[in-house]
DNA sequence: CGTGGCTTTGAGGGAGGTCAAGCGCCGTGG
DNA sequence: CCACGGCGCTTGACCTCCCTCAAAGCCACG
């Protein structure tokens, strides 16, 4: 959220989807092979079956806020998430999006370390904490997927650092466009339309700028034929322009 | 390296510690607390001592470069290190320093994710790829601490990037500073004066900067009585404001 | 049709980058 | 012993990129 005021708010209690009362599906789960649940043998993934329960939330809804307790992981299986944190001064820094098959997982202090809401309607596989981590104290392999994980956000959350610290405004747009599509081609066939759910606030608070700079830089990134903006999105009509860009 | 023809110079070998040939001593170890050893059992940590070889590097050494094979893992012991990617265009991030008791993991994909080097003479405990992984393999409390440190990492890399997104030149400095008192807290009793190892370049690299911009920050903030600069390192005179400057 | 939220665009200013010069320290060599 | 050169650090002058402030456009929704 842009205002703090709605930050603040107690978040809804999470709930039943409607569509799916009836639990999981996961052989026939579409972001099966990019979750969590790739590489686990049958009876590991029988049992997380077991303990998933299908939720849902509206777009702008609240899942959890910096410091809750944490109650469960989630895995995403639709929709787009973000993770920030706020400073007292009410400065939002965004860490992450979640996508499709990302998971947020429960921390070994047992609280979120970040808030995480609902950019559009999202649904996502849930998995109780004392479940889950009794699976995982049974089996190593499942913790040696969520070592895996925890890698993964390492290297992307080195990759922002980079970002942030490196380089110009433009190359930062660049560079989240170019990601946003690769993060998108896991799970949708691979496009030069790259969706943009999130709004412009969203993305100059993940990238260090501010709305108009974002603003600016993709009409700028526009007039020189190098990305068309659509209306949730943008399409990437120089491909290999943009790809230096993001990748200098 | 500020100059990165040195970066791409072949990394010299590791070595057997001059001064310590004959083994480790873990339960004597000043980092035992604070390092990838705490919490393990006695059985687990007589295992780790077993395969533990005790090796060090000059000043300005190279450990490996970003992609090579990790053939091994790494508790710091004593000195300090820079961690660190390149761009193309040679552009440096520093992404981390390491202070005695930090650890450097395999990662999953079996490749280091960044560079490496001494910045003042380093020794670190050694645990050789084949040894570290089928020990890991053999004790899930093993891999529950990787996990654990993975996480550490992760929240350190995230305020490293609220750091770089939202905070002026002059807080990330402040910040900069507070972080390297808290850390070297944690082995040493807690002091107004932090030493500051790595040089202002190494400083810029790490907060996004120039050197330009952090020795005037420095100075500014010497000027305005907030701090006093030694040889190597800096008194904080106003913790209060210092710390104020920093969380903002 | 009016209102409010999000976005775009413009004008102006400031924080930090760039370029350049100078200082202090230290190791080397005359 | 001092002269010299190199390196890291500091300081100054200038400039640029991005932020700030402001206004207007666009679109959804009541």
């Amino acid at each position: 959220m842009a205002d703090p005021g709605s930050v603040i708010a107690f978040p809804p209690p999470s709930r039943p989807c409607a569509h799916d009362g009836a639990g999981t599906d996961c052989e026939h789960c579409k972001v099966r092979l990019v979750s969590i649940c790739a590489a686990l043998a049958h009876d590991e993934l029988a049992a997380l079956e077991s303990i998933a329960q299908p939720v849902c939330f509206a777009a702008r809804e609240t899942l959890f806020l910096e410091g809750d307790a944490a109650n469960a992981a989630y895995t995403v299986t639709s929709g787009t998430l973000r993770l920030y944190r706020i400073f007292h001064n009410c400065r939002r820094q965004i860490v992450g999006f979640l996508l499709p098959g990302d998971f947020i997982a429960i921390g070994v202090d047992g609280k979120y370390r970040y808030c995480a809401d609902a950019i559009s309607a999202v649904t996502l596989c849930r998995f109780g904490k004392r479940e889950f981590t009794a699976l995982v104290d049974d089996k190593p392999n499942l913790l040696y997927r969520l070592y895996d994980t925890a890698e993964q956000e390492l290297e992307s959350a080195r990759e922002h650092i980079m970002a942030l610290g490196q380089r110009s405004a433009r190359e930062r747009v660049a560079w989240f466009l170019i990601h946003l599509r690769d993060r998108c081609a896991r799970v949708d066939p691979a496009s030069d339309t790259v969706p943009i759910p999130m709004s412009r606030q969203d993305i100059a608070d993940y990238l260090g700028l501010t709305i108009e700079t974002i603003s600016r830089t993709l009409s700028k990134l526009a007039r020189d034929k190098a990305i068309e903006i659509l209306p949730n999105g943008v399409k990437v009509t120089d491909v290999a322009r943009i790809e230096r860009l993001a990748a200098a």
